[in-house]
DNA sequence: CAGCATACCGTACAATGTACGATACGGCAA
DNA sequence: TTGCCGTATCGTACATTGTACGGTATGCTG
């Protein structure tokens, strides 16, 4: 498994590549030393960098491999192709999301609501090419990129349902409105943060955090 | 000079001119009978429809000339890049999603804004590719854009304003309060509005129409 | 008729995703 | 050892894209 990157001639008749350092911003890299698993995150965090850096569009094959300082074609040894990759990326920003999410929200504060809100406004206004492969892609769901969003989303509505439960609710009615109270909540600060993302908040005259908070006052399933 | 071996040379004298009739969609040929700006109407048109049916990522330049029965270059005489034809495209998108919106927001019942937040999320559910270029849309604001959307919000606030004031509130508080309310409102439609048209309603385990019912509970400005 | 503006578009080029197949190496069977 | 196979790397080639360049056609104005 553990292979350094070979030298190989090229298909037709030249006789031998050159240099055995590559060229690339990837100087000091665990690409050799890392198995094929690490290889794949290697690649989706080099993706990301880029994503982040210069936009989707930017995001191509070649400019992700020269930055692992590795042939274009090598990424196809680990991904399908670039929607395949773009999928990878995918769920890596769930994971961020909800781990940044689950750290803020915690604690038992009057406002249970606020660190968590925050936490998520502020990874799409941190990562918004990331937010927008996310949320905004045409692509269908893949089931890994599924499992992550209902989990996710069912964190939210067990907190709701202990929120609601510690209030004298029971039953199917519980359930019920938890997942709604939780869905209302989730599809405000999306909606907020997507249109803060673009830039449309200034055009309300408004400022992104008083919409929190106004958003808070009258959404939070509390 | 004229009959080089070589195939290198970029300009040369041309031959012929292609056929008079070309291969295309456009049948009746409402190209022929237009000026300028109505030519530069019929592009966006084509754009739009191919938008519409097989997405972003397919409308290409060639393919929205041959749409229209011209050359691809024919294009450029109209807009100078293929961003500006997107550019002109939200502008179309903006101006159909307010003409519906107004249409069918009667204000005089007693639910004043189910009917334009509920054409809001059909245009968004019936153009779904064309709302994503809207809305999520990393590029900035033309001028034109930012006038159409300052514009239809502006006469969202109006409407709240005009409400507000019906029920005693006057001043900097009414404004206050009215573009928050506008805003909150927005805010809320749009984020249902996005998730729904990504299939993300359904992973939250509700229907779109009752969740746009909840958020008329609890977040239209009244 | 000459000159110019406008419209049209064939060609070429650079960048893209990726199919194909060559090259290299490690391990296993004989 | 020798031979073979599976995995990894990547050079090359091709189709498709946006669009720069510059040519041709047509109408208007003098």
């Amino acid at each position: 498994m553990t292979t350094s990157p070979r030298q190989s001639s090229p298909a037709r008749s030249r006789p031998s590549r050159s240099p055995r350092v590559r060229i690339s911003i990837a100087l000091s890299r665990p690409w050799a030393k890392a198995d094929h698993l690490q290889r794949k995150n290697l690649i989706v965090t080099a993706a990301l960098e880029v994503l982040h850096r210069h936009g989707l569009q930017t995001v191509t094959i070649r400019r992700v491999a020269q930055r692992l300082g590795v042939g274009a074609m090598t990424l196809y040894t680990y991904f399908d192709s670039q929607n395949d990759l773009r999928h990878a990326m995918i769920e890596r920003g769930f994971q961020m999301l909800y781990d940044g999410c689950n750290q803020a929200s915690t604690l038992d504060t009057p406002q249970p609501w606020h660190g968590g809100a925050h936490a998520y406004l502020q990874f799409a206004l941190k990562n918004p090419n990331l937010y927008r492969l996310m949320f905004d892609s045409p692509s269908t769901f893949s089931p890994a990129e599924h499992q992550l969003f209902v989990g996710g989303f069912q964190g939210l509505i067990d907190k709701v349902t202990a929120r609601l439960s510690s209030r004298g609710l029971t039953g199917p009615q519980l359930k019920h409105q938890a997942a709604r109270d939780a869905g209302r909540f989730w599809i405000a600060l999306h909606g907020l943060a997507s249109l803060a993302i673009s830039n449309r908040i200034t055009v309300l005259s408004a400022k992104t955090d008083d919409l929190l908070d106004d958003i808070l006052a009258h959404v939070s399933p509390d």
